[in-house]
DNA sequence: AAGGCGATGTTTTTT
DNA sequence: ACATCGCCTT
């Protein structure tokens, strides 16, 4: 094990110094650090020109700054949390960060941690280190996500945690198989408990750094009192099959730490300076990564928002930010209030709402802008009414108006709570013409056809990859289904083999039948092809060896040539020349590429496996609209591959890199989700839908109470933050929720915004005449009693209409308002209960999981629910109605 | 083995 | 309303 260690720890410091080019910008570093300038510049080889554009410009990125950015970047040593408000220049100041820590020869650039949560992020972060130091940051090996830093370590120590360094990283997919395989051969009801139910307990406790063993027993009882265990087997399985999920590579990395202080040391060594982006949305583990790793030294400076935390329902705990100086006495905290984004109006609302939610660290929001508009409010009739309204709008500033300057279509965008929201939008925008442009849609490397390619890939770099077997085996189709599977499946296990192997013996020893038996058997010659060929690219034996083969044929073809050349006109052996001649072409063809191939071209080797498992022509012949695009999208994954040096290469990068680089020319309007919005600004931001129900969402109240709905708020912060110049949140009265229309009530953050930064619009058309024209009224206005129904909507009077509601006890459903959550309702009840939920109807305790309970509803099915909502079914009479 | 029909459950999403 | 999924039919 020794040895091990000491090896890993060889290849490491090899790896870093290779991967850190000295040479590359040696100059400007030596420069920065202090070291022998001559020297290095000799040894580097950097033009003169760069020395004198570095010393031309002593520290400019300290002039930038303002005090408290300053501040912030140059307390250096020791813990030190940036809070960092929305639009308050965050970035600018982290980027100053790292230039200052590498100009004041704190520290070298390789032993600086940077981590980010997205390859966005990353990149940016980088992008902007470079431009400040006036070129391109090439030797910052440490600055990445969690996850790509985490898979960098982890695969230097893979083995402390039993896997290969060349493990495998599964996505969502293969996972959820997985977990199937394991549910059916515990003979659970899948149906009952379903995979990806067990999947997200899975990934709450990675994402708590809890190996199985670790689980508390009092989670114990979930996933009919069988979750650990599974989990349990799941990990085995993942070790046998050499491969990881996505919350493993924080998990293990965190267990090697902890269970091996000798590379722990070593890290800690390393990476002198720590900087965390976001740390608002850091969950425990990642909490766990970055203290293990900051302990020696305490130089951890760590940004974020806890404003702005909104990723708790995936394992984000507000409480690491919250908690900072504690973990770390002495911590060095800085505020960054002036916001550079948004007008004092748009501020102010954004602070009214935040306020109401407890527990937050504080920070006023400023700003030095004086002017801009009010937030604006609107009620309308029903969904489609709005999405038609806020086209015009967006038509109407495009084109200027009230004395605004136009705004282009690119800084207009609408943040929706849920995505299923933005139908509507694009409905209506593409009736009318309007370009727009959703984000965060589907990711490119999560669509089906690029995961079936991928897992092509993946056979023919590794055979064994018995998952991507699984996927691809049968698409296209190949007459191999459940039956053939399981055969396949069997004679594996029996044999102790991969799957492919195992297909190779049932079809040698004709244990299937049927047009399965030539296919499969093809299938499998195919896999043993392309891998042959990954393996055997660059090796000159074979190399030439399809040299000569392409020089026999193209001599052949030279032969042909000349005899059909000396044939008579019309004769019948013309015929047979030509028709050899053009089989002899196609042979050529082939050859080539194949010759090709072995030079390394893996994009040829890539389009040569779609083709010849007869991948690409299922989606020729495929009719359904979305075909031609799939199609579009593998050219697109193929075109990706230029970037790699083969196949493996590739394989490896993907797995973490998720993002949708496609980004078409053109003025759109951008329809996203609000989590999607956060870290972007438009000068135009509308966010409609705020419905209580919707936004908040119910659901997210249901299931973590009070908890919920400060999160939602958060949202909110996020969402107006957005804004730049001009905000307009939107409300409807009806709308359609799962096929059935549903009257709404506005949302009661709606109430929580301050009237004095707030302007109400009548919306045009509908009520109030129908000329077009948006009448402003001030909120504060006193309005007479007897509104018109139709007015109900959009007066300045919801807020009674909502008191009114709730005093007279009619039914709605969102009776979570007012309701007084105590988390320790829980301790009321046990596993067995009969209990009663005013949506859900009666049920019986099955499980109680921190203060939720899980409960199986005759009605409902089986749902987590906050304690504060359930009653015992005895007292199901005091529930109002 | 594969395609068609009724029951089902519907947020947010990165890596 | 709608898509997904498992079951059932061919």
């Amino acid at each position: 094990m020794a040895l091990l260690v000491q090896s890993g720890v060889e290849n490491f410091a090899r790896n870093i110094c290779g991967t850190f080019s000295f040479a590359a910008d040696g100059a400007r570093l030596a420069y920065m650090n202090g070291w022998d300038e001559n020297e290095a510049f000799e040894a580097a080889a950097v033009p003169l020109s760069q020395r004198a554009l570095m010393a031309a410009r002593p520290a400019p990125y300290l002039d930038d700054l303002n005090p408290a950015q300053r501040e912030a970047v140059e307390a250096l040593d020791g813990p030190v949390l940036m809070l960092a408000g929305a639009g308050t220049g965050k970035t600018k100041a982290l980027t100053a960060r790292i230039v200052h820590l590498l100009r004041m020869g704190k520290a070298r650039p390789n032993e600086i941690l940077a981590v980010t949560f997205t390859n966005k992020a990353a990149r940016e972060m980088k992008l902007r280190v470079g431009r400040m130091l006036g070129e391109v940051a090439e030797g910052m090996p440490w600055m990445g996500t969690f996850h790509s830093l985490s898979v960098k370590i982890l695969r230097r120590h893979a083995e402390l945690v039993g896997l290969k360094s060349n493990f495998t990283i599964l996505d969502t997919d293969d996972q959820i198989r997985l977990l199937k395989q394991l549910i059916v051969a515990a003979n659970i009801d899948e149906k009952r408990w379903p995979a990806r139910m067990l999947a997200g307990m899975i990934d709450g406790w990675k994402n708590r750094a809890l190996t199985p063993e670790r689980v508390p027993s009092s989670e114990a009882s979930g996933y009919a009192h069988r979750g650990t265990e599974l989990y349990a087997q799941y990990q085995e399985r993942l070790r046998t099959l050499n491969a990881c999920d996505f919350g493993d590579l924080l998990l293990h990395c965190v267990v090697i730490f902890q269970a091996h202080e000798d590379v722990l040391a070593q890290y800690q060594r390393w990476f002198r300076y720590i900087l965390v982006d976001e740390y608002q949305d850091t969950n425990v583990a990642q909490y766990l990564w970055l203290r293990l790793l900051a302990q020696g030294h305490r130089n951890i400076c760590c940004v974020g928002d806890d404003d702005q935390s909104i990723y708790g329902w995936r394992g984000a705990e507000v409480g690491n930010i919250l908690r900072f100086e504690k973990d770390f006495p002495g911590a060095h905290v800085v505020r960054l209030e002036q916001n550079y984004r948004s007008t004092p109006h748009i501020l102010a609302a954004a602070s009214g709402v935040i306020a109401g939610n407890a527990g937050r660290l504080g920070k006023t929001l400023w700003t030095d802008v004086k002017e801009g508009e009010k937030v604006r409010l609107i009620g309308h009739w029903d969904g489609e009414e709005e999405a038609r309204w806020i086209g015009e709008e967006i038509e109407a500033l495009q084109r200027g108006r009230r004395g605004l300057d136009p705004v282009g279509l690119d800084g207009q965008a609408i943040l929706v709570r849920a995505s299923h929201q933005m139908r509507a939008f694009e409905d209506r925008f593409l009736t009318i013409g309007l370009p727009y442009r959703v984000i965060g849609g589907p990711r490119f490397y999560e669509r089906q056809e690029i995961r079936d390619a991928m897992a092509y890939f993946r056979l023919a770099v590794s055979p064994e990859d018995d998952l991507a077997f699984e996927r691809v085996v049968n698409v296209p189709k190949r007459g191999l289904g459940d039956k053939a599977q399981a055969d396949i499946q069997r004679t594996a296990r029996q044999a102790g083999v991969a799957l492919h192997e195992g297909a190779r013996e049932l079809v040698a020893n004709g244990g299937i039948g049927g047009k399965g038996a030539g296919q499969l058997r093809a299938f499998v010659e195919g896999i043993d092809r392309w891998h042959w060929f990954v393996s055997n690219t660059h090796n000159p034996v074979e190399i030439d060896r399809y040299s000569e083969r392409l020089v026999t044929l193209r001599v052949e073809r030279e032969a042909r040539l000349e005899q059909l050349a000396v044939l008579a006109e019309g004769d019948p052996l013309a015929e047979d020349l030509r028709l050899d001649l053009s089989r002899l072409a196609s042979r050529i063809a082939v050859c080539k590429r194949d010759l090709d191939i072995l030079d390394g071209s893996h994009m040829l080797l890539a389009e040569m496996i779609l083709e010849e498992s007869g991948y690409t022509e299922m989606w020729q012949n495929d009719k359904t609209p979305e075909a031609p695009g799939r199609l579009e999208n593998l050219k697109e994954l193929i075109k990706a591959l230029e970037q790699f040096d083969n196949l493996q290469g590739f394989l490896e990068h993907v797995a973490l890199i998720m993002d949708n680089e496609t980004e078409e020319a053109g003025e759109k309007v951008s329809i996203m989700t609000l989590h999607a919005a956060k870290g972007l600004e438009f000068p135009v931001v509308f966010l409609p839908g705020w419905e209580d129900g919707l936004f908040p969402s119910q659901r997210s109240m249901d299931e973590s109470g009070l908890k919920g709905l400060e999160e939602e708020r958060r949202l909110a912060y996020v969402g107006i933050t957005r804004a730049e110049e001009l905000c307009t949140i939107s409300f409807a009265s009806n709308r359609r929720v799962y096929g059935q229309w549903q009257s709404q009530l506005p949302s009661r953050f709606i109430d929580e915004l301050p009237q004095a930064h707030v302007e109400v619009l009548t919306p045009p058309g509908l009520y109030g005449g129908g000329f077009g024209a948006a009448a402003p009224f001030a909120v504060s206005s006193a309005m007479d009693e007897r509104v018109s129904k139709a007015d109900v909507y959009n007066s300045p009077g919801w807020k009674r209409m909502q008191d009114r509601v709730q005093t007279r006890g009619v039914a709605q459903p969102q009776e979570a308002r007012g309701m007084v959550i105590d988390a320790t309702a829980v301790s009321a009840f046990s596993e067995g209960d009969r209990v009663f939920h005013r949506k859900f109807g009666y049920g019986i305790v099955t499980g109680i999981e921190g203060d939720k309970l899980e409960i199986d509803f005759s009605k409902a099915g089986i749902k987590k629910v906050v304690a504060g909502f359930i009653v015992a079914a005895e007292d199901a009479d005091d529930v109002p109605f």
